[in-house]
DNA sequence: GTATTTTCCGGAAACGTTTCCAGGAGATGT
DNA sequence: ACATCTCCTGGAAACGTTTCCGGAAAATAC
């Protein structure tokens, strides 16, 4: 029952001192060796521990940074904010998380929040952007480092990837691997990773060297397991000869490149015999799945480290210029895209040792 | 280049009123209708939002709730964030997210630190406990609840699962569907879960009507598919016949169990054919991986959502007394148990339709 | 019309901290 | 010995908000 918190103020009482000496004693410099050994001593005895809204108000300054995304337990996000917490807390920030919404509306709203000062800065990565998103962004009252589009020309710091290249790199990749016949399946276009894997397929489509007998196209509602299976059957169906004019799916997402796969196995296609398969985002998911994936890692760690020291940089007032970093596409190939032993006839996969 | 924020007091100024009408009127009651309109106006054209620093030293809340887990970017841990954060952001609560560290020491500073007041309260679910900890959570200066093992007759607020039982009911199942060689892989026996997961097998196989011809345990390093990999091998290899003198394996951990089935399969073995295997967590890797995986759920989302209301419930002053709450594990069967049609002899598994 | 209650408003204090400013004591230079 | 400088300390203001309290005005009761 040792009552409520002790106060600077009653450290001062105690130690027999001013409340500007003690708190120099504790923080700042221009005490004397005595003055800082008695408030020491005083503030040991009391037990304190500053309080941080009091110093807040007086610094202007909360040391926590906010971090936004649509979906928190979307393993990219989690990736993104254990590197953020990693590289923030050492600097003695904490990290709130925060969730934009689906709509560019109700992101638009968060950014404006920062109004209300409870963070020095924001990490966000909206789902969609829009004139009025990009607009609150620049007027945002604190710093706020995109982690999605590149909007440098906007003047907002922003850390982006390649991701239409990636795609780019993951269909070389089953050229490569001899596959011609392929399919790209995506999600919705109206959001930012979508429409920009459209374009990179498209673009990779439409390279000079490309050699696929064919193409076809599929999208799924959302970037999910189960919208992935479900557009992949959708994909498959449509090819002639039960989907075996397939032989390599192109998925913009893990999620939806396991869907992919369990849709082929379903329709007795073996993986990767028959279809070879590409994720992206090299999640810790596809790294297990058996047949473990193939996938084109946009650095989700990576730019989320990025992100959170632009931001430190941002709130500590080193503010040069607007910074444009991006962090390039990695293909990483694994069991989904490479057939070891040359296949026999039939569907049997897995094995023997 | 609108300078600064506006505050209150511009607000009052601009209104030609009193700052503490102006705060009645944006707030509290006792306001007429026309200095509420008055107010307003005078607010929405400056574009005030109030400053939550200031309203948090006045109010003595911050309305932060701290989130506290060894390592962010565990799945259960993700899972009970996101229900978390659920909860309590419709409340006007916001996360913060925080690690315990790996040891008791770096956990019990933590919850010292919550002494500086950046939070109205804490969950936090620690890896191991002892009685300096418990010590630490009981003295906090704001409510915590942790979500681990049962500590009300500590006279601290918790919500557990029965992860003990939820090992037998894993066991059991196993009985069931006929198996009566188990193996269990285990993670450290040091850490809260490691613990609690062995005293059910041990329960489980001491229980009166267990009739298991033959039983083996593992442990692994930690809680990751590698190490369950490894141990699984270690268990495999130590039973004659090259593993097969198993038939199924409880793992404690989904991800444990994955480790389980790669290892398996390396060694021609053939999950659940040959072997049966059982994880625990109910994770979306489990769901998403094949063979689905069998597990335990231990209702991560639940028990996030039962601590953040009590939580709630206790900043809010509505203590009635210590909350000791309990949710059930519930066992999920799915593939990685169940061989639907009679194997016949022979590796092959998956196969086609 | 007066007494009493209700309603509403403004002044001022308080939350806990940091830091500017001025002043006193001691050290240093001449 | 005096002027100057450095070092240290304490008083006080400030950060932005909420709310207690006293009082004036308005509403109600008789």
């Amino acid at each position: 029952m040792s009552s409520s918190r002790a106060t600077l103020i009653q450290v001062a009482e105690r130690a027999g001192v001013s409340l500007a000496s003690t708190s120099r004693a504790l923080h700042g410099s221009g005490a004397s060796v005595a003055m800082v050994e008695r408030v020491r001593a005083a503030a040991a005895e009391l037990g304190y521990s500053p309080d941080v809204t009091g110093r807040s108000l007086r610094l202007r300054r909360t040391f926590q940074i906010a971090f936004a995304v649509a979906d928190i337990g979307n393993p990219v996000y989690v990736e993104m904010m254990t590197a953020i917490h990693e590289v923030l807390a050492p600097h003695g920030y904490r990290v709130v998380v925060m969730t934009t919404g689906d709509t560019t509306a109700s992101t638009t709203e968060l950014v404006r929040s920062l109004g209300s000062g409870f963070v020095d800065g924001m990490i966000v990565s909206p789902l969609r952007t829009d004139e009025g998103l990009v607009h609150a962004i620049r007027r945002a009252p604190v710093p706020v480092v995109v982690i999605g589009r590149p909007l440098g020309a906007h003047g907002i710091d922003s850390v982006s990837t390649d991701s239409a290249g990636g795609v780019g790199q993951a269909v070389r990749h089953l050229l490569e691997v001899g596959r011609r016949r392929i399919g790209f399946l995506n999600g919705p276009l109206d959001t930012t990773p979508g429409e920009a894997r459209k374009r990179g397929f498209d673009d990779a489509v439409s390279a000079p060297g490309f050699a696929a007998e064919r193409v076809d196209v599929a999208l799924a509602e959302d970037f999910t397991v189960a919208a992935g299976m479900a557009a992949a059957h959708r994909l498959l169906a449509a090819v002639p000869d039960g989907g075996r004019q397939l032989d390599a799916v192109v998925a913009a997402n893990d999620l939806l490149a396991i869907g992919a796969i369990r849709a082929a196995r379903e329709r007795g296609l073996s993986v990767p015999e028959d279809v070879a398969v590409t994720g992206m985002d090299d999640t810790e998911l596809g790294r297990v799945f058996q047949p473990s994936l193939t996938s084109v890692s946009l650095g989700s760690a990576e730019r989320g480290r990025a992100a959170a020291g632009i931001v430190l940089r941002l709130v500590d007032g080193d503010a040069d210029r607007t910074q444009e970093t991006s962090v390039g596409p990695r293909l990483v190939v694994r069991e989904s895209t490479t057939v070891l032993p040359r296949p026999r006839s039939g569907a049997v996969h897995g094995g023997a040792v």
